[in-house]
RNA sequence: UCCUCAGUAGCUCAAUGGUAGAGCAUUCGGCUGUUAACCGAAGGGUUGUAGGUUCGAAUCCUACCUGAGGAGCCA
């Protein structure tokens, strides 16, 4: 242990660029160290970056030296030294080190665990809380948090006001097979939402267009690459909006979206290896097919599907593949759509809701439509689906007092963000994933 | 819930029913420009658990546990 030098200015690594010949000190963790003889290159992180550091022997004091060169992997230490440019440096940088005070060393009785080698998933996952230090996670959630701030930009800039829903919410919106059961008090019980469209019907009808964003649950049994148990999913709400204006919405957002991560996380998509001549694709228009022409297009291509039933697994795979650009896929069967869905007014067997499928096979992101405005027909719906009137007065309300054409759509923001960086897995793309059979850490 | 595959050193993996091994990590030694550095040495194992077959089981059989991939359902 050393004193560090009061005088020298603290700054991180990603600004190191702006102190080139400077005296700095740079607070961080020991990524990793290479040795040879009487120099040492401990490789210092600070969660913006890396910097190479150059210790040598004969520049200083022994046990300062000894020191550096004894560390272990992700020991915390403050490290005083000179920047200068250095091409043979990753980043560009390298600080010759003049003095170090290390904070905690890091002991060889029980070394940290993710070196830089090859790792399984489970050992991985059981150490999300370490792993989380790594540079491809960082890449990965630096991109979820421009996806997240895009989001909120677009429709900040767009005339919606932010107007959130509840977690615990009395009922289901659509059953309760997939619904998280949890004790309010006493005897009751509450749920934790999977989404927040019904409420936010409520708010569109109070302020024209809002959105909401926050975490949803689903208890379903889904053990796909696909599936959270908990995700975060934004969620517009439109009040004089039909289906064509929903989906000029979406294919705008989507488009606005992506082109905020090329823009301002190119480094983050180059450390991922995202191919990301595929996203610069992404313009208007997207690709526009009704379900009933999907499903023809499908039985070309060799789908068993029929006329009346859901995507199946590689279907969504199938149609996303012959083309280059995100799809919009419209009028499902009502049968296999939520109550609330607006059926189609010349061909009520089909509803006006609308799925936003991601190229390269991710498949769907975006869900949505437009909801039932008259309130003899949504009653009619409500009883068709067997669902409790009562729990539904409020949403009824909304028909009674002035109701007016309107719908929205919801994107998950995890697929979004597995998409858009091209990753295997949903499980990376948020920081303490929620899945079957994965509650910790 | 169903189907398939896999559990061997801290990690990633070898080992055809016949003495349980390598690379990395850790410790020690060497090296003044390394890029997942390199070279040498050391320590590190009840082969997921329980039972069975066999002279002999990491290897074959049965059950269970854990994980991975997929199906169904969905964003």
């Amino acid at each position: 242990m050393t004193e560090t030098n009061t005088t020298a200015k603290r700054i991180t690594i990603s600004q190191a660029s702006a102190f080139t010949g400077q005296r700095v000190e740079i607070p961080g963790w020991l990524y990793n160290i290479r040795k040879s003889g009487k120099i040492v290159f401990p490789i210092l992180r600070d969660g913006t970056g890396l910097m190479q550091c150059v210790a040598v022997k004969s520049n200083l004091p022994e046990e300062v030296f000894e020191s550096l060169k004894h560390l272990t992997q992700e020991s915390s230490l403050i490290v005083t030294g000179t920047i200068r440019a250095e091409a043979r440096a990753a980043g560009g940088f390298e600080m010759d080190v003049e003095g170090a005070q290390i904070i905690q060393r890091v002991s060889e009785e029980d070394p940290y665990p993710i070196t830089p080698k090859e790792h399984g998933t489970e050992f991985l996952m059981d150490r999300r809380h370490l792993w989380l230090r790594s540079q491809r996670q960082h890449a990965i959630i630096r991109v979820r948090h421009e996806i997240i701030k895009s989001c909120r930009d677009y429709f900040d800039n767009n005339g919606f006001t932010l107007v959130d829903t509840p977690i615990f919410t009395p009922s289901a919106c659509e059953g309760t097979t997939t619904l998280f059961e949890c004790n309010y008090f006493d005897d009751e019980k509450a749920y934790l939402t999977q989404s927040g469209q019904l409420y936010s019907e409520a708010n569109a009808m109070a302020f024209g267009k809002v959105y909401c964003f926050g975490p949803t649950f689903r208890a379903e049994k889904s053990k796909t690459r696909r599936h959270l148990t908990e995700f975060w999913m934004v969620e517009p709400e439109m009040a004089w909006a039909d289906l064509e204006e929903i989906k000029r919405v979406a294919e705008e957002f989507v488009i606005y979206v992506v082109g905020r991560v090329l823009d301002k996380r190119r480094e983050e998509l180059k450390v991922l290896e995202r191919d990301t001549a595929k996203l610069e694709l992404v313009q208007s228009p997207f690709i526009r097919m009704s379900y009933t022409d999907a499903v023809k297009n499908l039985q070309e291509h060799g789908s068993t599907i029929e006329w009346g039933s859901d995507f199946g697994g590689g279907d969504e795979t199938i149609l996303t593949q012959q083309f280059d650009r995100p799809m919009l896929v419209d009028r499902f069967p009502t049968a296999i759509k939520a109550f609330y869905m607006q059926p189609d007014y010349d061909h009520p067997e089909v509803a006006l809701g609308v799925d936003v499928l991601a190229p390269e096979g991710y498949g769907e992101i975006i869900g949505g439509g437009q909801r039932i405005h008259d309130p003899e027909l949504l009653l009619r719906r409500i009883e068709e689906h067997k669902l409790p009137k009562e729990a539904f007065d409020w949403y009824i309300d909304l028909r009674k007092y002035g109701t007016v054409p309107h719908g929205g759509f919801g994107m998950g923001i995890e697929r979004a963000v597995a998409w858009i960086c091209g990753l295997e897995h949903i499980r990376e793309t948020i920081p303490f994933p929620r899945m079957l059979y994965r509650l910790r850490p």
